[in-house]
DNA sequence: GGTACTATATATAAATG
DNA sequence: TCATTTATATATAGTAC
């Protein structure tokens, strides 16, 4: 960004990459560092540095781990086990609707059950998950699975 | 940073927060985007605006579990497992080498097909899907099914 | 490999529509 | 409130040590 137009593509160059790399990445702090005292939210940010196994977790191990606990709070499966974000989403969400919550509940169960699936299958693993949730995945992939079949029927009958 | 000099400390009026708030959030994830490409890490941003429970997460939800999950890897009670942060590291180290092409696109395959099982998961229905794309599905679906079985087991074995 | 410099590109605060 | 403009502050690519 200067002297030169940069040329938005991985730099190949070794310890040109480097440099820029360090350069660049207190640059992104220091502006996540302004957004936040300046407009009072909540952020993290999490940089895998080239071969290191050890991320930069920006503000902190600590308060990314809020953060994301938060991110993934959205799950009420994984709610019901934790008092731990009280003050987070599900609370604002739930008193600024004020009504219908065991409606709304109940239809969002399935898709946030849903959401805590892909989170597993996307690399999540399900170790963190207790025996209720692992009981409500396993119906949900069993239907999901019946369905597969279902269709895979289908189209054999149809296609062949 | 122009007109005149900022004053890092929070805005209190409303608008004028919210202003900010929107051109520096778009420049940060710029910053971010650019960083990525440029030196072909792994990052990703968490960011709660104001009022709204739900984050903006960059670069992408899935992108944003990948890079957790490696993040969360850190701790070493957690550390066995995670085919996902595994391809991720190692994909960091073949890119660099330059190599092995292929064994990253089947990486992506498996994503892909991950992606596809989470919109038909969450309403989007197989109805779309060929015979070729159920029948991964359906082995994918199958082992998660196993590993949550699994996983059960394990629960009830030490749990009661 | 790092730091320091500096010319230039970018980001953005304030103004304007 | 939003988009566009503009003047200025900041970030940073290339350079030199």
């Amino acid at each position: 960004m200067t002297r030169s137009k940069v040329n938005l593509t991985y730099i190949s160059n070794d310890s040109a990459r480097r440099v820029t790399f360090r350069k660049r990445e207190s640059g992104l702090i220091k502006k996540a560092q302004e957004i936040t005292t300046l407009c009072g939210i909540d952020a993290c940010a999490i940089i895998f540095r080239p071969n290191d196994p050890e991320p930069n977790v920006w503000p902190s191990q600590l308060e990314a781990q809020r953060v994301i606990s938060r991110f993934r709070n959205l799950s009420p499966v994984e709610q019901n086990r934790k008092m731990v974000d009280q003050e987070s989403f599900t609370r604002q969400r739930l008193e600024a609707m004020n009504e219908k919550v065991s409606k709304l509940a109940k239809e969002n169960q399935h898709k946030q059950l849903t959401q805590v699936m892909y989170q597993c299958l996307s690399g999540g693993g399900f170790q963190h998950l207790g025996i209720e949730d692992l009981n409500n995945l396993s119906v949900l992939v069993s239907q999901n699975l019946r369905e597969i079949d279902r269709r895979m029927d289908f189209f054999q009958r149809h296609h062949n």
